[in-house]
DNA sequence: GTCAAATCGACAGGAACCTGTCAATCTACC
DNA sequence: GGTAGATTGACAGGTTCCTGTCGATTTGAC
């Protein structure tokens, strides 16, 4: 460690704490979405796509991922039933996705566990740290965005 | 969202926000350690083993990583001439992993931007917000650990 | 000393992300 | 109406993680 300063070991700190925690969330979503078959992954596209039926890409730039990683998740869902692929009216070769009944109920199954899930942690953890954390996260995630990325408004390039 | 509570929403606020953050320090990281002919996995293990030679599975015990998944970056690494297998007096089949002089410098060269970098986003967050993120994340991940796996001391089975 | 259990490297296979490239399609400008 | 540029799906290939299994080695109990 080549001398860092107070400051940038506590943001350290924070990074390495963020490493860990992001972590343990995906195993906690895999756990709460395999019971209704599902990972973390393809519950969070399926909640995307449960907003109304919109194409691959769509799903991809609301989630901030590569097209091609959401359309990977998507085949699978499909390939498994829980999505399908409809007609798009604007588009002929960018079909919409669409939530199959099998694909509601399982969502609504891990969004069930979601919310009891999120009960007890947010309930464990005191209003005022829960709210400290997000405020500190949200600033430093706008920070680093605009690290990364300078010279950029609403427009992605 | 099937109604959740307030802590419940914010709970999942900072879920969704340590997503994002993580998805951008790895970039981050991939950006500090490009020039130095790394990514941040690499980098990661790297700086493990610069404490001193050690075996794989001991770096990934420490990493809190699947030996496997740590096998494959050391013989990445060590394909491009970063570390090289020395023998492990203790052990014929288990070598240590050791830093090369090239393995060295790099490591040195991220080590220098990583503290720029840290130094840059430390001062750009205010003390108060970064301690109080740092604070925040941990009570999380601490819950979160014991949340996933209650019984368990120090000792991992 | 012997034998069971734990640990280790090696290998196979899978999940979830990425980049890069291609042709098909849509959009916008002229 | 035609064409340049952006967007889209499809495909190939790579990275970083995972689980599971195997034989080799070390360790510990007896």
């Amino acid at each position: 460690m080549p001398s860092l300063t107070k400051k940038a070991e506590t943001f350290t700190a924070l990074v390495l704490e963020v490493f860990q925690l992001n972590g343990l969330l995906l195993q906690a979503g895999d756990r709460l979405s395999a019971p209704a078959g599902l990972t973390s992954a393809r519950w969070q596209v399926l909640g995307v796509i449960d907003h109304g039926p919109v194409t691959v890409a769509a799903v991809a730039r609301t989630m901030g991922l590569a097209r091609q990683s959401v359309q990977q998740t998507t085949d699978a869902l499909a390939s498994d039933g829980f999505v399908e692929y409809v007609d798009n009216p604007n588009h002929q070769r960018a079909k919409c996705v669409s939530l199959t009944a099998a694909g509601r109920r399982a969502l609504r199954k891990v969004e069930q566990a979601h919310a009891a899930w999120a009960e007890r942690m947010g309930a464990s953890l005191g209003p005022g740290v829960l709210a400290a954390a997000v405020e500190g996260v949200r600033e430093a995630r706008l920070r680093l965005e605009k690290d990364l990325n300078p010279e950029e408004g609403s427009h992605e390039e």
